[in-house]
Parts: structure tokens; C-alpha cells; sequence
DNA sequence: GCAATTATTGTAACCGCTTACAGTATATTA
DNA sequence: TAATATACTGTAAGCGGTTACAATAATTGC
């Protein structure tokens, strides 16, 4: 038996029919005969034959496949938004192909990256907003509207009010607020907040919420307490004991805000290092709820973004051709890394 | 403009030419001249023009897209995995879709899922081989037989003897047999094993080389010493924690050797809840040294088993079109939760 | 200035499948 | 039993590219 072609022609021969019949029993129409149906299907389990998703996109525009631009699966909180995404897209019928996030965001010499996903002819993508420099804001803007002519976007994340379309968002403002309230309440005067770069939605979203909440408390900013910082635990480390050391004592924050429970615990890290017992002498709160935060010393106090949810609401969206914007749930996930301000 | 259709023969009609011409400025062949050239490209750049993947497919029987076949990305392990091949295939221009593992293991109805998965005509498929209960063993070994008709194959992981592919995998047994031969050199002898399941390859090997070690310290094997958990904190938790409260305090073991870092988080919590003190009462060491690892309290100590080499190198020998087995390297990372034995 | 090259461009077949439509066999009706 | 409806099956035209080969245009040599 010649198994080095196996296409329906092949199925057809060997069962001395027509590949319309053939095609007719792989779509399991009714209108063949019974004993038409078995022998080809007989041929076809014999030859472990499976019709090729590349010439049925030919012809039915169909890839069944859908995309995920994501920054990188390492953080586990970009693995929670793939996995719901992929799961709920895997129960539709619809595999999922990852690309990198430079594929909208930077130019590679003549090619447009945003193009070569269009390529794909996918069946739609979903697109994970990031940090972006602002000088490549015009261009995401740009690889965006293009993509579009091949493929339905959704966008999830921390998207920027004028990127028009159907979106996932989580409001950082309104969560970061909602801490600097919660700290103040437990009696916080100097919180910091550790967060990320300048430009960034997320982050500067972030940084609307904490001065907000801090003039609601009537609390001064105070510039060394906005510490900057990358995403890892080794930057949160970094940058949150080099903001210690350069502090007298007196002055340390009792109490600090992480971009993500990465940093967070980087922070604590940092803070027994220089001594401080948490969260005695410095309340702790990250942000994620990633799986190892209740294993932390003491167990880290954190907001859960429903990433999995996220996920699964943005394939549903893409599929369904809303054109929506929804705001993603948060809840809190109080720990012991935050608790009332004992120090004067 | 009407952009409803973007086919090469818009392209051809509307610079006035040929498909075959539009074809080649695409593929930048030599053989055009420097009008033609011009004039094609600036149609092609005015309308965004992109080449259907499929199209060209069709004749080039090629996708340059990989698949790789994943239990789930939810376990850093897993993420790191996928991360390495899938930077590696990007870099090599391929895309890289996911696939549940399920897809070569279960079986629905009628529907052999492993050809679910060659009807995507990929280039090639990375299978993440995890644990695998017997009765299924069988059914895997048909289904990548069947599968490999249509694609090359690499497995990557814990992978039986008798699945004769392409494998980059690593030797569990030798792993746990030197985290014994190390504790046993710390003077511990009672070690106690926190691992997976029955059947499980990779624990198969774990619990082999865990007696192996054992017994070349001349210690004895103690049944309840052999703890079986999940794979997540909660479980290992769960588990650990039953051990320590089913034994008399004075046959607590003094080592526990963890499936992997998260049930080794969990098993330290538990020694914690039964007022163990780490190093000091309890030597804990996990495997897949995450990024939490050096965070928590103390610093966990874990073996590397370069997750993300393995991911690059399994994509590199599904490209290769090598038919061999290798090994993957690991190492030691020592942290703070090793230590000496200090109870008598 | 004309034949022989060489460079450029076009035609058509093919990749593997779907599907509208046509054709043939079988069943139903009168 | 012939006419007609119904069930089944086959033919051929796409789908959007690639590419061998043929055709045409531009150069070159003498």
C-alpha cells in the first residue's frame, strides 16, 4: 500500500467512487447511500485518512484557528489569559496560534509585521496590550487598522481610549485607587507605589488611581515614594532597596503598592534586607493573585484580575462580532502582607 | 477602492500585469524589471496586500506553523517549555500553535483526535509527554503513529523506552537518585518523597531513583515515607501535611524531596502549620526551580532542568530531521532550604 | 539591419478540497 | 408499463496561490 499520497483522490480511487462522494461522507451528509458510506469510510480509517484543513480553508475562507499576540508567557499572569482563551477557544472547535507582541508594535525594514499575521488568515485575533513606548503608539494604531482588513481584533488588557475596538479592559485607575484607599483606612500615611514605566497605559493608569486616592486621604505626593521599576521580582528588588537605602528610616513608607505579585515579592526581599518585619513595620499588596502568592512569607495580599475569565470573554467576544468594550471583574484577595499601620 | 477582495489577481488587474509577475515581485525574484517591480509593489502597498498562507500552502505543502502539544500552561514548567521552543521557532520563521494534550491520549467517539491534529498539515509537533495512565499507553503509541504519517514528531519530557522518536528528555532517576546521594551527605536518613502518581513515567523513574539512592546509603525504605500528591501546592500541601500528622513527631522525616517546586511551597507550609522550622527541622528541595523559588521564605532550593534549552533544542530537532534521543542537562540550585541534618 | 540571445511577461496546469449542477439509477404513481 | 419523482453519484468550476513552459520584447553581435 502507497501511503505517500493520501488525499481524497487517493480515497476515491480505492474506493471507486467519486471524491464528491468522498467529500460527502467526510461532511457526514445524508445523501449517500448506506453501503456507498461504509466502504468508504472503510478506506478511510484503513489509510488513516484525514481531509486537509489547508484545502478546506481554500475554499470555505475558514482557518479555524484563532490568534494570541501576547508579551510573553513567562509571567504566569500572561499564562492565565492564554490558558482561558485557549481552553474556551479549543471547546469552540478553534486551535490557537501564538505570535510575538513585536508582530503589531515594531517595523521590521519594508515588512509589516501586523501583515504577516494577516497572512495567517486566522479566524480572528486576540491582541494582549503591553507597555508601549509612545513613539510606537502611531504605529500600533497603524498595524491595527491593517490587521483589520484580514481579521476581527479584540483587544484585552490596559487599552488606551482610542484604540476603537471590541475590548477586554481591566480600570487600573479604579483598582489602584480602591488600595490607596484601603491603606489609608488601615491607618497608611506614607504609601509607595512601585510601578512601571512612564508611557505605559497600564502604568500610567495606575498612577491616576494613586494620586487620586492620596488627595482623597488629603495625603501629599511624595516623589521618592513613586519608585520605578520593571515587571521581575529581581527589578522590584532592585528598585525598591535602592529606594530604602537612599531613605532615612524615619521616612520609608509603611506601606507599598507592587505593579504585579512578581515585584511585590521582590519588594519583600527587599524590605527584610533592610530589617523591616511585614507587615508590622510594611504593608505589602501586589496585584495578579499568581498561584505562589499564598505561599509567601507572610502570604502575600493581592488582586485577582480574573485573567482566565478575561481570556475566555475575549474569544467569546471575538467570535460573537460585538463590537463591545467591557470592563473585566477584580475582587481582592486579602492576605497577611498588609495590615494596620503601626507606627505612629 | 474596493477592498472586499485582496487576491493576487486584484493585484495583477489592477498594476496591469500578470498573477505570475505579481507572484514574483512577491517571492522577490530577479526577473522582473524595475518598473514592473515598482508598480506592483506600490499597489501592493497601497492596498495592504498580504499573500494567503493557505494559498500558498496548497502548492508549497508547507505551513510554517509547528505545533506543540502541552498538558497545560498554568505550570511555570510548562510555560518555560513552550517559551523555548517558541522563541526558537519564531526566530526560525514558524508560527506555533497549541494543542491539548488530550489530543493524543483520549479518544472521542469516532474521532481519533491525533488526526485532528494532523488534518492542520503543520510542519512538525512538539509532544510535551506527562503522565499517562497504562490504560491509555496504548492508544498514545497508535495515535503518534498515525499522527507521524502526516508530520514529524518530537517528544520532550519523561518519555517510555519504547516510544521510538526523536526525544529530548530527562533522566528523573539520576536526578532524585543525587538529591538523595546529597541529603544522605547531609546526614539525613529519614527522606521523604512527595511524588505523583502511579504510572506516571516520570515519578516511575523518580521512585527508582529514590530507592536506588536509598539504598546505596544503606537506608532502609520506609512505606510511609513514599507521599503521593498531585502536582499543585494545594495537593502537595494536603499530602505532606497528612504525612506529618499521621507519623509520631519523632519519625517526622528530616528531608523532603517535592515532584516539583510548587508541591514543594506546599510542603513547606505544611512542616510550617506542624511548627517545623526550615533547614533547621525539615530540608526541603523541589525540581523546575521557578521564579519563586528563590522568594520564598527561605529560598528554596530546586534543580534547573533548563526548561527553556529543552524547548529551543526539541524545536531545532524536529527541524533537523535527526532521529535522535538526548539528554537533557540539569543542575543544582542550592538555596537556603537545604541543610545538615541537626536532629541527632 | 537582421539573426541570435537574453530578459521579461503571460498562459495554463496544478495543489486538495467543496459544491452547484447535471446525469443516472431506483422508486412511486397512475 | 410508461411517466415522473426521488435518491444517489459524478463532472467541473472554483478557492488563491506557484511554477513549468511558451511567448514576446529588448539587447547584442557582426
Amino acid at each position: 500500500m502507497n501511503q505517500s499520497s493520501n488525499t481524497i483522490y487517493d480515497i476515491a480511487e480505492e474506493a471507486g467512487v467519486s471524491i464528491a462522494t468522498v467529500s460527502r461522507v467526510l461532511k457526514g451528509e445524508k445523501n449517500v447511500s448506506e453501503k456507498t458510506r461504509q466502504r468508504v469510510e472503510a478506506v478511510i480509517t484503513r489509510r488513516n485518512y484525514r481531509p486537509s484543513s489547508i484545502a478546506r480553508g481554500m475554499t470555505s475562507k475558514t482557518t479555524h484557528t484563532l490568534g494570541i499576540v501576547l508579551p510573553k508567557l513567562l509571567n504566569p499572569n500572561y499564562a492565565m489569559i492564554f490558558t482561558g482563551a485557549y481552553e474556551c477557544a479549543r471547546r469552540l472547535g478553534y486551535s490557537m496560534s501564538m505570535f510575538p507582541w513585536r508582530s503589531v508594535t515594531e517595523n521590521e525594514d519594508k515588512v509589516n509585521p501586523a501583515l504577516l499575521l494577516a497572512e495567517r488568515r486566522l479566524d480572528g485575533v486576540i491582541i494582549c496590550v503591553e507597555y508601549l513606548p509612545p513613539e510606537h503608539h502611531e504605529r500600533l494604531k497603524q498595524s491595527l487598522k491593517e490587521l483589520q482588513q484580514y481579521m476581527p481584533i479584540v483587544l484585552i488588557g490596559c487599552v488606551p481610549e482610542d484604540l476603537d475596538y471590541p475590548t477586554i479592559s481591566y480600570n487600573m485607575a479604579e483598582i489602584t485607587c480602591n488600595i490607596v484607599d484601603e491603606l489609608v483606612s488601615l491607618g497608611h500615611e506614607k504609601i509607595a507605589l512601585v510601578g512601571g514605566m512612564a508611557g505605559d497605559q497600564d502604568q500610567f493608569r495606575r498612577d491616576v488611581g494613586y494620586r487620586r486616592g492620596l488627595e482623597k486621604a488629603h495625603l501629599p505626593f511624595v516623589d521618592s515614594y513613586r519608585v520605578w521599576s520593571g515587571g521581575s521580582a529581581e527589578d522590584g528588588e532592585a528598585a525598591f532597596s535602592q529606594t530604602l537605602s537612599s531613605l532615612l528610616p524615619a521616612h520609608w513608607p509603611t506601606a507599598v503598592i507592587a505593579l504585579n505579585d512578581m515585584v511585590a515579592m521582590g519588594c519583600m526581599a527587599a524590605a527584610r534586607q533592610h530589617g523591616l518585619r511585614i507587615p508590622e513595620e510594611l504593608s505589602v499588596i501586589g496585584c495578579d493573585n499568581l498561584f505562589c502568592a499564598p505561599y509567601l512569607q507572610p502570604p502575600l495580599t493581592s488582586i485577582d484580575t480574573h485573567q482566565q475569565s478575561m481570556g475566555q470573554e475575549a474569544v467569546e467576544l471575538l467570535l460573537s462580532g460585538r463590537k463591545e468594550r467591557k470592563n473585566a471583574r477584580w475582587e481582592w484577595v486579602r492576605r497577611d502582607s498588609c495590615g494596620p499601620c503601626s507606627i505612629r
